[in-house]
RNA sequence: GGCCCCGUCGUCUAGCCAGGUCUAGGACACGUGCCUUUCACGCACGCAACACGGGUUCGAAUCCCGUCGGGGUCACCA
């Protein structure tokens, strides 16, 4: 039988980095045995469902090469694919298991619970729902009454449940810990332990692999498939991610305090940024997983010919940024120049720098720029930040660089000096360039730092950038010599002020 | 609180299942140096861990028990 797999996401918005992670994990098994990975939508609450969500989930999934066979937008021979949708599906096997007894209809109030589960927190005993024993008279009323019920699971009393969880070994589990539970509402919806179940097995999933919260619940679930006489998935309880630097499970509470620190940890904040989807790809994989004892940087095939669950670990991994940026920069390095540009534009427009379709010699400008930049560009945002002032007419100074560099005394003079020179140098070509620098630091007998630094920031205006040969071809003639009449100016300003 | 999962450098991890080859290996980050016009890259070196306590054994990171810590679950949430 073929390898099936699901994602089933719940969609109330964003996807952070571990449910990405758990996607993932999904696509690969699937993939690494020539299965299928199928999405699903996990929308049996309705308030739940956002529709923009399912959206911007599945665009993440898309950036990141992770294609599904079965559901949203390409449905599926077992399909609906989204919960809300299967209400039929769940009715009938409601109704399948109250004809073979294994679920009842329970007519008790909230009331009623309240008082149990107070009764028994006061015996600190813990509290499990058992079903109750009515008459025939009492039913009858009920029904004549035509009183609401919630269909519930009756649990067998003294089995003790064994999971091969794939990634967890084997977990035993007592039916005594799981309290009658219920799987269809008065209202007729079925509930998540109840639903995923019969979706599993509807979908013929073949493993199931996803967050480790679910592992308590995976022995009602066990219980169904039982109940329903279905052969059972294999299991597979992925580890939380924690958050950086911590073992403590990333929190939607603390959102606010991450951003704060810098801290990524949505799949769309990284998009926005410029990451690479095979760097991202790459990175998720590593995080709680590994091949071999070396091995960091692996392509797509790759992944999908190596990865294993067995090689999944047990313990939770925690999101580390660092490492990220580190894989994105050597995916980085590797990217063909015209990729580059590619990434690098649409930054370049909402900077409002160039404007597309650009034109051939705003093409080569920006080819030129990237090749200067060489590895210093990580993520293709970078490009505004390192890159900007090749593009824009002003010039904004880079207050330390400004101080170290410029503000000191023969620089003025330097700098005309520097501005005649290039303005004689013949050709304007990188060789040249670099010639007549070279020149002019030994006939002034300055070194030559002392004459690169300051003519980098009076052109550039920053202390870290290319080569200044790049910088200055790149920038052209015209725009070096304004650029150092510019800072003459404003050093000459500052001068006055004292 | 009951039950369940987890615990190797700051972080990702190898080693654990089949105990000795582990004075615990690799990578990121960090530090120092080299290269160099800055930064980045590259290269070299360095810092740094078996949560704790018992036991089993000739021998334990590896097996067992306990403690502590982290997480989950006990819903008419998913």
């Amino acid at each position: 039988m073929s390898v099936r797999t699901r994602f089933a996401p719940s969609p109330t918005g964003y996807l952070h980095i571990g449910g990405v992670r758990t996607a993932l994990f999904n696509w690969l098994f699937a993939r690494h045995h020539g299965g299928q990975f199928l999405v699903r939508i996990d929308d049996t609450d309705q308030q739940r469902h956002v529709d923009e969500a399912v959206t911007k989930i599945l665009d993440g999934f898309r950036w990141l090469g992770m294609d599904w066979d079965e559901g949203p937008e390409v449905g599926g021979p077992v399909g609906p694919y989204f919960q809300s949708q299967r209400h039929h599906l769940y009715r009938a096997a409601a109704d399948q298991l109250v004809a073979s007894g294994h679920v009842y209809r329970d007519y008790s109030t909230d009331q009623e619970r309240a008082a149990d589960k107070a009764l028994a927190d006061k015996e600190k005993r813990p509290y499990r729902f058992r079903r109750k024993e009515y008459t025939a008279a009492e039913l009858a009323q009920f029904e004549s009454e035509g009183r609401r019920y919630a269909l519930r699971f009756q649990v067998p009393a003294g089995r003790v449940l064994v999971l091969n969880d794939l990634i967890k070994g084997p977990v035993e589990f007592s039916t005594e810990e799981i309290g009658d539970f219920v799987i269809v509402r008065p209202d007729g919806s079925p509930l998540y332990n109840f639903a995923s179940v019969v979706d599993d097995l509807g979908m013929q999933i073949t493993h199931v692999v996803r967050a480790e919260e679910h592992l308590s619940n995976t022995f009602p679930q066990l219980l169904v498939f039982e109940a329903l006489g279905a052969p059972l998935p294999a299991f597979a309880h992925i580890p939380y991610v924690a958050e950086p630097g911590s073992r403590s499970k990333m929190s939607k509470r603390k959102l606010a305090e991450y951003e704060k620190q810098g801290i990524l940890v949505y799949l769309h904040q990284y998009m926005e940024r410029g990451y690479l989807p095979d760097a991202m790809l790459n990175y998720l994989s590593r995080l709680g997983w590994s091949f071999d004892a070396s091995q960091e940087i692996f392509t797509r095939p790759e992944l999908i010919e190596k990865f294993s669950l067995e090689r999944v670990n047990s313990s939770p991994a925690s999101h580390d940024q660092d490492k990220l940026f580190w894989i994105q920069s050597e995916w980085m390095k590797s990217l063909p120049l015209e990729e580059k540009v590619a990434g690098c534009l649409p930054f370049l427009e909402r900077e409002g720098v160039v404007h597309t379709p650009v034109d051939a010699e705003t093409c080569s400008r920006i080819e030129a720029v990237i090749q200067a930049l060489g590895d210093r560009l990580k993520v293709f945002s970078d490009i505004v930040k390192l890159g900007r002032y090749f593009f824009s007419e002003t010039m904004t100074y880079d207050p330390d660089a400004m101080k170290k560099r410029l503000k000191k005394d023969g620089v003025p003079q330097m700098l005309r000096e520097l501005d005649q020179v290039l303005a004689e140098v013949e050709p304007y070509d990188l060789a040249t360039l670099e010639k007549v620098v070279h020149d002019y630091s030994e006939q002034s007998s300055r070194k030559i730092g002392d004459v690169v630094n300051p003519l980098r920031v009076a052109t550039t205006g920053q202390g870290v950038g290319p080569g200044l040969y790049d910088c200055l071809y790149i920038l052209g003639r015209e725009k070096c010599r304004a650029r150092i009449a510019q800072t003459l100016e404003t050093l000459a300003q500052l001068e006055q002020k004292g």
